[in-house]
DNA sequence: CCAGCCTGTAAGTAGATTGATGACATGTTG
DNA sequence: CAACATGTCATCAATCTACTTACAGGCTGG
């Protein structure tokens, strides 16, 4: 997995707790790279309607509730339906394991998969943002 | 992540329902690989105590019963503690949300691998074993 | 006992992926 | 219209993945 998805929830939280220094730059000094990464991940989370922005105009803006956006929502924004599993890909179609391990593994891995989503889509920006206020103290 | 675990799985399939087809060369013929990448992999189960194997002597034979291997043991023994989820690196400390951004999401971030580890934990090999017999029909 | 076969492991290779960056079209605003 | 912002494409170096060659070390049957 790449990191685009801990950019995209830090990405949020800026542009909850700072909407008036949300352009790309500003978010991509916060989170330590360049503004064009920033502006494909705010891509990302445009497309599933988390965010608005608008070409020419500076910074961005929640299209939602912090309360509303489960760190799911942010996962689906920018790994879709794609697996954290990945399974080899030429098993051996006349063993009796060959043939039929990739369906299993499928839904074996599937339902892990299922439960780490279910725990992320229990989790909100809102309590993200709680977490920091808790840690800056 | 790679596709060991995946590898590692139908490994401990074959090597327990074909311990007598159990060389790096029958399971690489299965899994469709190199046989090297069948000793790497029989190397990481071997060092989590899942299976053994003899220098020298072809196949490997289970250390348990496969109804005591749970799919979180393959997974501790290819993967060990790593994270599914990866942080950016450099977040700017000056910021409030930048300098708690990471341990925010460590924490958020290992509460869903916890959840997806608890479901791997609780499915065994003898589960597996028995999805491959009933897709085999 | 030794030829043949096996496992364990290191090293190297081609291809894919990641993250950063430059370039530029396009839109906004004072 | 000048200055500045976003959206997007192309490129580059570093890293990762999977495969492969090579070889050291250990068993086993004849």
């Amino acid at each position: 997995m790449n990191s685009q998805y801990a950019v995209a929830v830090h990405v949020l939280s800026i542009v909850s707790q700072f909407p008036e220094h949300s352009s790309s730059a500003d978010i991509a000094a916060s989170v330590g790279t360049n503004p064009v990464v920033i502006r494909t991940v705010t891509g990302l989370l445009r497309r599933a309607d988390l965010l608005a922005t608008q070409q020419g105009v500076s910074g961005a803006r929640l299209t939602r509730d912090p309360r509303d956006i489960t760190l799911l929502d942010v996962y689906r924004a920018v790994n879709g339906e794609a697996s954290v599993f990945r399974l080899h890909e030429h098993p051996h179609p006349a063993c009796p394991v060959g043939a039929n391990i990739q369906a299993t593994l499928e839904a074996r891995f599937g339902c892990a998969q299922a439960a780490m989503e279910a725990e992320l889509a229990r989790t909100t920006l809102a309590d993200v943002l709680g977490d920091l206020a808790a840690r800056a103290g």
